[in-house]
DNA sequence: TTGTAGGCGTTATCAA
DNA sequence: TTGATAACGCCTACAA
């Protein structure tokens, strides 16, 4: 895997890029006409359209961005904070919101608050000094984590009969430390957690896991907030979407009876 | 956990956020003053500069960066462009490289190439016309990664009797498919993959696995990228990382003696 | 120490 | 259809 670093333009150095001012002097044109014809808004003569066609190649020039902004006042950019990229519960989430950014024109500045109010605190602030058109914003629950982290642990000397563990990574503790201890899973413990992964199938104990729709969640995020950044929608809305059960081994359905694990339901919102 | 969408202005609507000349005649000095506290470059006396800290509270002023970063020809911002964010190699990575990137003063852009050299030009095009300062490029093997995601699986009618992926998403398709011809791990095959996932210690069979230090590359990659922005190095260099062997079960050393499993060895930048 | 004015690269208004 | 020219909000010589 190729990993590469490219610096755009050395700090000073390096030939400035072509501004729209020269391609209006290559191509004998005002800037106007030059700016007519990157947007192709109003009508530009074909002489004209392609002198400056010809002369955008020949400088191979590139519209500033940074000044558009600064001119139309939106960034076409929003900002994504999470507590954390590098838990796998994420990922999938802002991909799925960087895609429905992308496929509407927008770019996706990603901050990690790492559950802290004062980091969350400051990339906000960074965030609306850049001038970004919107912010998806995963709150982070501040102190409350930390007694979540550790609570399923005082648990196991209680020898549970059964866990429901609310995300992966707090399985994978929990499940660590019943290992430590001995107790195993199914036969000891059924465990059930949150977020399904592609490779849950194929180690033991297969995880029964409630899946909640993280791609639909991300796209979702995006389109409600472009919605009301465009001005289609005035009002917040709440939008809930049906999570999916997957039994597995874990949860202890092959110790029981087949009729049994057909009760299982699940309705949206209602976990 | 609460998931919330902020639209910071809406288009064209909303008051427009103050600038220096607001800040400026809220204070009665002029915008050099106003900079020149923002910045606390050059000195300003602790009058006008106590007046004018008073004035940017008053207004809450936030200065725009988009401004500051046209007039100052940077932008404080890097690309990253990754294959596919929710493929779980990637995500240690972008949280090093964004953390490093944040300690540094600097914001960081994801996008996500797909594997699709169009779609990763396109990319590339638009942070560059965004100004950004530098990129880090995961660059797509384009054709070749189509030959490999099929490669292992034609591998198995043939009962090999070990195998190295060199990827966790590819080991899960490869144990997927090994399940389903009824091959065991390790019983019937070794199996060792590349990447190491705090859950693979509590799932069977337990991978021996080959970790690259993904933070560490993250972190590096913007090391370098910004030493060469900020002119500290003129030229590229090649920084070799370390990997790391996990034995496990997996690989079948429980299955012979201990002796030879000892003999494994691992050399930075060989494998 | 402070102020003035021009530049950064666009878009947008108003004449021509 | 085009072309000047003024925003946009900041930095920064150069003057005062």
């Amino acid at each position: 895997m190729a990993k590469k670093a490219i610096r755009t333009r050395g700090a000073g150095r390096g030939p400035k890029p072509p501004s729209i001012y020269d391609v209006a002097r290559a191509a004998r044109v005002s800037v106007f006409t030059v700016s007519a014809v990157i947007n192709n808004s109003g009508r530009v003569s074909a002489t004209l359209g392609r002198r400056v066609e010809a002369a955008i190649r020949k400088l191979s020039y590139r519209p500033n961005l940074l000044a558009r902004s600064l001119a139309k006042q939106q960034t076409h950019t929003l900002g994504m904070v999470v507590t954390d990229i590098a838990n796998p519960f994420f990922p999938a989430i802002v991909r799925a919101a960087e895609d429905a950014a992308q496929k509407a024109g927008y770019s996706m500045l990603l901050c990690n608050s790492d559950d802290k109010e004062d980091k969350e605190g400051l990339y906000l602030e960074l965030l609306l000094s850049k001038r970004i058109d919107g912010i998806i914003l995963n709150k982070t629950p501040g102190q409350l984590s930390a007694f979540r982290y550790r609570a399923g642990l005082a648990l196991l000397p209680r020898r549970p009969d059964a866990v429901l563990v609310t995300n992966y990574l707090m399985t994978v503790g929990f499940k660590s430390a019943a290992d430590e201890i001995g107790l195993r899973c199914p036969e000891d413990f059924a465990l059930v957690s949150f977020d399904d992964y592609p490779w849950l199938g194929c180690f033991r104990p297969r995880l029964t896991t409630i899946e909640l729709p993280k791609y639909e969640l991300g796209s979702t995020a995006v389109r409600l907030l472009l919605e009301r950044i465009q001005g289609k929608r005035s009002r917040a809305i709440t939008v809930n979407l049906p999570p999916q059960l997957r039994v597995r081994e874990s949860c202890g359905f092959m110790l029981h009876s087949r009729k049994e694990s057909q009760t299982v339901m699940v309705r949206s919102g209602v976990l």
